[in-house]
RNA sequence: GCCGCGUUGGUCAAGGGGUUAAGACGCCUCCCUUUCACGGAGGAGUCACGGGUUCGAUUCCCGUACGUGGUACCA
């Protein structure tokens, strides 16, 4: 049987980590299987759909690079992918339920369920569910007579469907990640399945579209376990437990200053993203992704892969396609990670520094841009990839590391070197640029040696000198080789910045 | 409250009856480099607690604590 694995985002909001990675999982689980990976977009509450979002998590899943087989972008043979547009076929296998006794129809106000809990709370109970213990006390067809059922729909009452669920009876599965899980009826409420608009709930939804999609394996977060008893009855109720996909519900991805899962807050709270892209909520509030960040995709996928999994090697940098080799669900941790944005960075770094130039190159460009600086792709700005790339955490460093080689720095750190500043360094400085205006051959090797032979002329250790040479020509104390930087920015440009800094000392 | 799931350094984690309990991030020291970074060599720091089982438990079992999730006509 072919792997067929599915993602079922919500467009109410942004993707962000937990959901990608959860994204991710699904689809190496179903590349290593060879399988297809569906995406289906449950737009099952009108109310709470944001304008957009459903292109937004195409555009997530795009810059990622992990496009879907089959689903609401791309078509299929199972279609629509559009909760919205499947609104019939969840209701008639709602009534079926209600035919058969395994559901039944409520009639209950929001109020008079409110009232129903305070009444318990009221009573001291545990539980303030809608279940076993109270369903015959509220307004549903179990409750009342058939026809009364019958008068309440016809004359247009608002309804839900929901499941009725059986006394003292334990439900079992195994799931992938964590073995055998069991739970007791007796603690489970009865679910709406059907809500009074006629949209289904995501109980309702996620197993007739799992079933109806061929679906043999779903991983979801953690936070759905405990409604998995519902998802089961309803299996077992309609379609047959033999025929139940795999399930693996996966670790959540926790704040990093403790307590609870990981939020779209946490993002602007504590300064990193937590999106792929930039999302702009409802409300017009937009939160940065990794993307605008200066995240490369490959950095964002190994770093998210690898919270919560490893392939029990050493190994910690890997490729999508590596990670489709490597992939194990045997091996993602049970316990929930709390999110390191240190380390997330330190990912980014190590595959800026694997990156070639070439692949930089137009991610660069429009770091630059943004910051004004038009590079070209040339020679030059290939070796000045190349040279900078290593200090560079995010691609936005590659400004401040690389703006110098393009135009001369505003401002010089002046003080660093005041100091130790001495008139026969301004002597030697003049005269090195006479020596080097004439320098046919503007070479590295060759600019390094006149400069320590005329220090060692003029009895200065050259190490004293190659620190005002530093920040004369990039305006502080960084960047890479001095030598390979003169001789990048050319031999004019040189001498036109130790002539404009020697004129402020 | 009730129900589910979890718990190895600050963080991510390997391991799974006998180990000097891997590795990575971060932190610290040194080397390289008279910048920063890269690279290299070191260092500090850990099996939540209490009971079993066992010759021996970080590892298995049971409790407790703590964390986390659910407890919606949200997903």
């Amino acid at each position: 049987m072919k792997v067929r694995v599915r993602f079922a985002p919500s467009p109410t909001g942004g993707l962000h980590l937990g959901g990608i990675r959860t994204v991710l999982y699904n689809y190496l689980f179903a590349k290593k299987h060879g399988g297809d990976f569906i995406l289906r977009i449950e737009d099952t509450d009108q109310s709470r759909y944001v304008e957009g979002a459903e292109e937004y998590i195409t555009k997530c899943l795009d810059w990622c690079g992990l496009q879907p087989d089959e689903g609401v972008a791309q078509g299929g043979d199972y279609g629509p992918y559009r909760q919205s547009e499947r609104k019939d076929l969840y209701k008639k296998y709602a009534e079926q339920l209600v035919a058969e006794e395994k559901a039944y129809y409520a009639f209950d106000t929001p109020e008079e369920i409110d009232a129903m809990r305070e009444r318990l709370k009221a009573e001291g109970k545990d539980s303030l569910q809608y279940d076993h213990h109270v369903r015959m006390q509220m307004k549903n067809s179990l409750s009342i007579s058939e026809e009364e059922t019958e008068k309440l729909k016809t004359n247009g009452t608002p309804y839900v469907v929901r499941i009725l669920i059986p006394e003292g009876e334990e439900l079992t599965f195994t799931d992938l990640i964590r073995g055998e899980i069991s739970f007791e009826t007796n603690n489970v409420d009865d679910k709406v399945l059907l809500k009074a608009d006629g949209m289904p709930t995501y109980h309702l939804a996620v197993v007739v579209d799992d079933y109806l999609m061929k679906i043999t394996h779903a991983f979801r977060g953690e936070e759905w376990l405990p409604s998995a008893p519902v998802h089961i009855l309803l299996w077992k109720y309609l379609f047959g437990l033999d025929a139940m996909p795999q399930w693996a519900h996966l670790p959540l991805i926790l704040k990093p200053d403790g307590n609870g899962k990981l939020s779209k807050r946490d993002g602007d709270r504590l300064g990193f993203p937590v999106y792929a892209l930039d999302w702009t909520d409802a409300t017009g509030h937009t939160t940065k992704g990794f993307k605008e960040t200066g995240f490369l995709p490959e950095a964002f996928l190994n770093l998210l892969s690898v919270l919560g999994w490893n392939d029990g090697t050493e190994q910690e940098i890997y490729s999508l396609e590596e990670l489709i080799n490597a992939f194990s669900l045997d091996h993602v941790h049970k316990g929930g990670a709390k999110f390191d944005y240190e380390k997330a960075k330190w990912f980014n770094h190590e595959w800026i520094k694997k990156s070639a130039a070439e692949k930089l190159f137009p991610l660069v460009k429009d770091v630059m841009l943004a910051n004004g600086i038009e590079v070209e792709d040339n020679e030059k700005t290939m070796h000045v990839l190349e040279l900078v790339k290593e200090r560079c955490t995010l691609l936005t460093d590659f400004y401040e590391q690389s703006a110098f080689f393009y135009v001369a720095p505003e401002t010089i750190d002046i003080e660093s070197i005041k100091g130790k500043w001495t008139e026969a360094k301004t002597d030697f400085f003049t005269t090195w640029t006479k020596t080097i205006s004439t320098e046919e051959n503007w070479e590295i090797a060759i600019i390094e040696n006149s400069f320590k032979q005329l220090a060692t002329e003029k009895n200065i250790k050259p190490g004293e000198l190659q620190l005002p040479l530093r920040v004369m020509l990039v305006g502080g104390k960084f960047g890479p080789g001095v030598f390979d930087i003169a001789a990048t920015i050319s031999k004019e440009e040189t001498i036109s910045r130790i002539q404009k800094t020697l004129s402020l000392l």
